[in-house]
DNA sequence: TTAAATTAGGCAATCGATTTCAGAAACCGG
DNA sequence: CCGGTTTCTGAAATCGATTGCCTAATTTAA
C-alpha cells in the first residue's frame, strides 16, 4: 500500500533516521535536507505508520472513553468536551460503549489495555469500580464520574447535584408545591442512586414528604407507567422530580396523554439538560450539569496525573444549576374534582 | 508496562513462537503446551500488544467512521449499527467527527489512512468525494451515502427518499392540504439538496406548488427564523415539510411560540424519525430512515468490497416510510381571519 | 522395513518507525 | 593553525509480535 520511511529516505539520499527527525522536529536537521525531504514525502504522498510509531515509542497517543449507550442523548457533549480537548493535545480518543453489558464491559477494558492506551475515562455510572482494577494493574490512569475518591492512578469527578436540587426545590416551593413525586433512574448505576437519595433528603428537609418514589429506566420510554403509578394515587403530586431529562420527557408525554396538562396541573422537572430539554412542549424546566465540561475536565484530569511522575490522581467538583423554563408553574387551587377525570382516562 | 511475550515464551519453556500460535490458534499445538502456556498467561496477566500486531500482520482490524458531529440526533443509531455489525466480526471502530470543518476532516482521513484501517464509511453528506481520493489513492475502501456510485474501492448507499416523501404528500393532500411550505437543509450538504429535491418536484407533482422554499441548518435552534418568515407571508400554508426532525422540532417550537396550533393551525412533518420525534409535542409525523440499518448496511459493503479479490463496491438501496403521529391533521376551515393574530405575537 | 506424511515447535527474519551512539563537518576564539 | 564546540547525519539496535522455513519425532502407508 502506502511508502515506507526508508524508500523517502532512498529517493532524498538520506537516511531513514533523518526522514524520522525531519517529520518529528526532534533533532537539528539543515534546511537544505529538510526540504529535500519534505518534498520527496510531499511527492511519493507519504503517511507514517502509527503502529510502528507507537511500538517504536512505546507510547500510544491514545486514551479511552468509555460510555453506555451512543443513543444516550446525555452523552454527546461529554463526547466532545474531551474529544476537543484531546485534539488540542495531539491524542486520539477510543470511543467505547458497554451497551450496560457485564461481558462486554470486560472486553472494552481488554482492548483498552491492549491498545495501550495512556489513560481512560469512564464516564457511565453502570461499570462497577472492580472491573476497572486491571487498568490500574496495567499502569493505566483512569478518572471516573461520581465514583470513590482519588488514589494512586485514580481520579474522580465529582458531580454536585445538592446544589441545583436544592435550587429547584426552592423554587417549586416558591411556587406553593407541597406534594412531590420522585421518578428516579436505576438502582443499578450509581449516580441514579445518587441522585435519588439527594432529590429525597432535600424535599424531606423542606417538609415536602415525597411520595411515591419510582424507579425507571433510561429508554425513551421511561417513565410511562411510572406516571401510571403515579396518577392511579388516591392523591396526586403537584410536581413531579425525575432522575432525567428523558425520563422527564416521556413522563410529560404520558401525563399530557392522560389529559393532564403541565404546568397548569402538574409541574414536570429533569435533570441534566439535554439538547432537546429546550424544544419539548412545555421546554423543560431542569438541573443542568455541564457536561461539556465535563468531559473536558475529564480530559485534563488525565493529563494532569499522567504528566506527575507519582501518578496520584485529584478529586474534581462540579456544580449543577437549576434552568428555569416552562414545564413548572404556579400550584393551583385544589380542584380535586378534576382528578376522576384524569383517572378515568389512564389505560388500565 | 505489561509484559512481552517472550516473557511468557521464557516462564512457559516455549520459544515466542509458540506462545503467538496458542493465543491465535494458528498452528497445530499440543494440548499440553497449549495449556502451559495458557496456565503463564494468565498468571502473568499477559496482554497482547495490538500495535505490534498490527505492524508484523501488516493488517489492523480497524474501520474508520466518520460523521459530522456527534450531537445531532441523526448518527447515534448510524454508529451503533456500525459497530455492532464491526464487533462481531472482531473489528474496531475510529469514530471521527468532522465538526462541518473542512481542514478538520483533512486531518481526520489523514489520522484514518496512518493508522492502516481496512475501510471507511463516510456517513456525512458534508464532506465533498474529492477529499477521499488519498483515500482510495491509500487502497481504503470507502463506503458513501447518497454520493456518487459504485466504481474501485468505493461503495454507495442511495436512500430513496422519493418514496416516503410521495407517502408524505399522498398523507397531507388526503387530509385535505393544498398550501405547503419546505424547510430544507444547509445548501452545502448534497443529502439535504437530494431531499429538498425530492420534495419540491413531488409537491409540484400533486399540484401543490410549495412556497416559501426556504433553507436551514442542522443546529437545534433552526427552524426558528424560518418560522417567522413564513409566518409573515400574505397566505399562510397549511403544512409544513421539513428537511430533517431538528428542523422540524424547531419549526413546531417556534410555531408554538407564535400561538399557531400544531396540527389544529399548521400540520407540520419532519424527516429522519430521531429517537425524540415521538416525544415530540405533539408526536412528530415523520419519514423514516433507517439509520441503524445504514450503519450494518455500511459496514457489510465494506466487509464485502474488501474480501473481493479485484475490490469493486457495489451500489446499496435503502427506502423509507412516512410514519404519521399527531403533527399532521385535517385542514381547517380557512379562517384568515385569525392571522393577523398569529403575525401580531411574531417578534419582528 | 522403509518412505512418506503428519504433527509440534524452534530459529530468525520481518513489519516500519524511533533513538542512542558516534562520527564528520563546520565554526571559533586564542 | 589548532583543540574544542556546535551542528548535522548515518549505522544499527530496538520495540513486540508474526510467520516462513526447518528440524524432529511420531504415525501411517506401502
Amino acid at each position: 500500500m502506502g511508502h515506507t520511511m526508508r524508500e523517502v529516505a532512498k529517493r532524498a539520499g538520506v537516511s531513514p533516521a533523518t526522514v524520522s527527525r525531519v517529520l518529528n522536529k526532534t533533532h537539528y536537521i539543515s534546511t537544505e535536507t529538510e526540504q529535500r525531504v519534505l518534498a520527496v514525502v510531499r511527492q511519493l504522498n507519504y503517511y507514517k505508520n502509527v503502529h510502528a510509531r507507537r511500538l517504536a515509542t512505546g507510547q500510544s497517543d491514545l486514551l479511552g472513553l468509555v460510555i453506555s449507550e451512543i443513543a444516550n442523548p446525555y452523552f454527546p457533549e461529554i463526547i466532545r468536551g474531551f474529544q476537543a480537548s484531546a485534539w488540542d493535545r495531539g491524542l486520539d480518543v477510543l470511543l467505547c460503549n458497554t451497551e450496560y453489558d457485564q461481558s462486554r464491559t470486560k472486553s472494552v477494558i481488554r482492548k483498552l489495555i491492549e491498545s495501550d492506551v495512556r489513560g481512560v475515562a469512564i464516564m457511565t455510572a453502570s461499570v462497577g469500580k472492580s472491573m476497572t482494577s486491571d487498568l490500574i494493574a496495567a499502569g493505566v490512569g483512569v478518572v471516573f464520574c461520581n465514583l470513590g475518591r482519588a488514589e494512586k492512578l485514580v481520579s474522580n469527578i465529582s458531580i454536585d447535584y445538592e446544589r441545583g436540587i436544592s435550587q429547584a426545590i426552592e423554587h417549586v416551593v416558591a411556587l406553593g408545591h407541597r406534594r412531590a413525586a420522585v421518578i428516579a433512574g436505576p438502582e443499578d448505576n450509581h449516580t441514579a442512586i445518587i441522585i435519588k437519595q439527594a432529590l429525597v433528603s432535600g424535599l424531606k428537609a423542606r417538609k415536602l414528604n415525597p411520595f411515591p418514589v419510582l424507579e425507571s429506566n433510561y429508554r425513551v420510554d421511561a417513565g410511562a407507567s411510572s406516571v401510571r403509578a403515579i396518577l392511579s394515587q388516591p392523591e396526586i403530586p403537584t410536581v413531579v422530580f425525575c432522575g432525567s431529562d428523558l425520563i422527564a420527557m416521556g413522563a410529560m408525554s404520558a401525563l399530557e396523554e392522560a389529559g393532564v396538562r403541565i404546568p397548569e396541573d402538574v409541574s414536570v422537572i429533569g435533570i441534566d439538560d439535554i439538547s432537546f430539554a429546550f424544544l419539548a412542549r412545555p421546554p423543560l424546566t431542569t438541573i443542568r450539569v455541564p457536561r461539556e465540561r465535563l468531559g473536558t475536565i475529564a480530559f485534563e484530569a488525565l493529563d494532569k496525573m499522567l504528566k506527575l511522575k507519582r501518578r496520584r490522581g485529584d478529586d474534581y467538583y462540579l456544580e449543577t444549576e437549576l434552568v428555569v423554563r416552562r414545564s413548572t408553574g404556579e400550584v393551583r387551587g385544589c380542584n380535586l374534582e378534576s382528578r376522576p377525570a384524569w383517572s378515568a382516562t389512564v389505560p388500565s
